[in-house]
DNA sequence: TAGAGTTGTGGGAGCGGTCCCATAAAAAAC
DNA sequence: GTTTTTTATGGGACCGCTCCCACAACTCTA
């Protein structure tokens, strides 16, 4: 079928032979073990080298029961309408990590179809990471109990919905940064300030959301429910909310993602209102395209590159024993004042 | 270290014992093998099932020789600046088909530090995917002629720059693609037509260009130097492109990517003129968000989902020998009509 | 009813590594 | 100069699976 001669690979007795030495001490030389003369390991070098010789992973983790692999999970359609970067981000932010630390890297993805049981199983069967990633898992997601009941390690990115003194996760402080968002608005003298909410039945959705009204109880600011619209995170929800918002006249907006609040700013240049003199926005993430709005979006930062670097980095941690379970990290947010609401008097 | 016990793996011989059958039996019900007697068969599956057993694919793979697992390669650094949904929707595309036809995806993306060497040995290194898929890899980045000198099996993801005989890719028409743009605009009675290429070491960033010529020669416009200006697929690349053919008063741009499109608009806005009175847009990609510019975009629509699934179809069938060697897939552009450019008369 | 074919099952070898243990040679200690 | 320790190397067992071959039991054919 093929006209390729699939070049037959040299295994590890091939390398020992041409070298004259022992698969003992081949296996040495690869693994920088002690104990081997630097005249021999250099003689097995070169062979190894001349061959191009690889060794074969899967026999390697047959014995050592480690692959090297770790696991991404993204239980998130990545959205067709206007794909979300922050998975993109974050994905990066894992991989640049793992691949530091000699690990690669496996991606599952949510589809429209295999809404849980396919791609649960597919996860589970596939013994070949040593380690998962979970990103964003919406609360009617049980992989991570499913996880934890067969005493599999794995970190969360966003903190988890059940079993949450024993999960590892990495989270940024949602409350704190939406209250940090709201104070900022009501600073600058607005009154009305309404919000579109992210995906509540994610934990970054919902924390946002009750970051938003604590905020405004401590301000003593009513809790007016008509200023109040649940998005999903997309652009396009981002601009239905701001449709339906902008009937009850909020001076204005915390919107839960710089996403939404894109779709947000394009709601109101549509109705022939003005950003911030009409209603100011504030939105969250502090996507790179935050800058390039217009006007410029204040926003919430939190870095996405950060959150997938500490979790790859706990997830080796638990693996290999220099972190004791559980992993728990909260990163802080911090305010990024663009004119997107204005500036202090 | 670890407080979880780690819960000792069953292997084929407990699971012959505890259904009081022979390894080799085992193996046939997991592998479907005909022979097996049905109750038999039932019996295993029971224990199976309430064991939660799963072959060690370490151990499958090692004797198969077959991992089932195929590996993306994006030589592209993931931009900061304004995320390319692009690669996005592809991996999305290629895992989807992957996943349907049973192998998993392996990541590997550029970083901004091991421009080439690094990954371009834990991509050899690894012998863990049976086959790669290599996204639009730059003129000098040579690992396409390493991995065919080296005998593996992949398909690239737009043509090739060497060997392109050869070679296995799924490309779109880009040349055809940038004329039917140019031609439009002509059709609308432009007649200065500038173009912000995208990066010309990629070859849709060359063919996008080399179309855009040929049109404007076979149209009989004159080629205006002062009307090329060279991008580099990011939003910034084309909002400063833009700036700098604003000098040169063009009447209408061919812009190389949506995403740049999209900096472009925003260039023009700034300027305080108008699309598409005053120039008009053709972008290409057709991406979710072109629709949802101001004014919504024209432009030239290749469908990625598509080109990451034939790209992954093509590949197992080189994997399985359903397909002979080189695999070469065209799909042709097609032109989308919004607003950008003004309707014909 | 003997011979040939079919069906269902078990056991051995081997995939390509790692790692423990044995051992020879060299170096250090007494 | 003998004993002890260190250094460098080799060989066997094993990781968990697949696949080939052997073989028993059963069915079919003449």
């Amino acid at each position: 079928m093929n006209d390729v001669t699939p070049k037959s690979e040299l295994n590890i007795r091939d390398i020992a032979r041409l070298s004259g030495v022992s698969r003992s001490t081949v296996s040495r030389v690869l693994n920088h073990a002690p104990n081997v003369n630097e005249e021999t390991r250099q003689r097995v070098l070169k062979v190894i080298d001349q061959h191009n010789y690889r060794p074969n992973v899967a026999a390697r983790s047959l014995v050592t029961q480690r692959s090297n692999v770790l696991g991404i999970y993204i239980p998130y359609l990545v959205d067709e309408l206007f794909t979300d970067p922050y998975f993109a981000v974050l994905i990066q932010g894992i991989t640049r990590c793992a691949n530091e630390n000699n690990y690669d890297v496996m991606l599952w993805l949510q589809e429209q179809d295999n809404v849980g049981e396919h791609l649960h199983s597919r996860v589970m069967d596939s013994r070949m990471a040593d380690g998962l990633i979970l990103a964003s898992t919406p609360k009617y997601d049980l992989l991570p109990l499913t996880l934890l009941e067969r005493g599999r390690t794995f970190v969360m990115n966003g903190r988890p919905w059940h079993q949450i003194e024993t999960m590892n996760y990495v989270d940024s402080t949602n409350r704190q940064g939406a209250q940090q968002a709201v104070e900022h608005l009501a600073r600058l003298g607005r009154r009305r300030i309404g919000t579109i909410t992210g995906r509540l039945e994610l934990g970054s959705g919902t924390d946002r959301f009750i970051g938003y009204r604590q905020a405004l109880q401590r301000l003593n600011l009513e809790v007016d429910e008509n200023l109040i619209v649940e998005g999903d995170f997309t652009e396009a929800g981002g601009y239905a909310g701001m449709r339906r918002l902008l009937v009850h006249k909020p001076d204005a907006v915390f919107v839960a993602s710089d996403h939404m609040a894109m779709g947000a700013l394009r709601a109101i240049r549509e109705a022939g209102m003005r950003v911030p003199d009409d209603v100011a926005i504030v939105g969250f993430d502090d996507m790179p395209f935050a800058t390039l709005a217009t006007p410029p979006l204040t926003t919430i930062r939190q870095s996405v590159l950060r959150i997938g670097h500490l979790a790859t980095e706990g997830l080796i941690g638990l693996l290999q024993g220099t972190i004791t379970p559980p992993y728990q990290v909260s990163l802080p947010t911090q305010l990024v004042i663009r004119e997107s609401c204005g500036f202090p008097a």
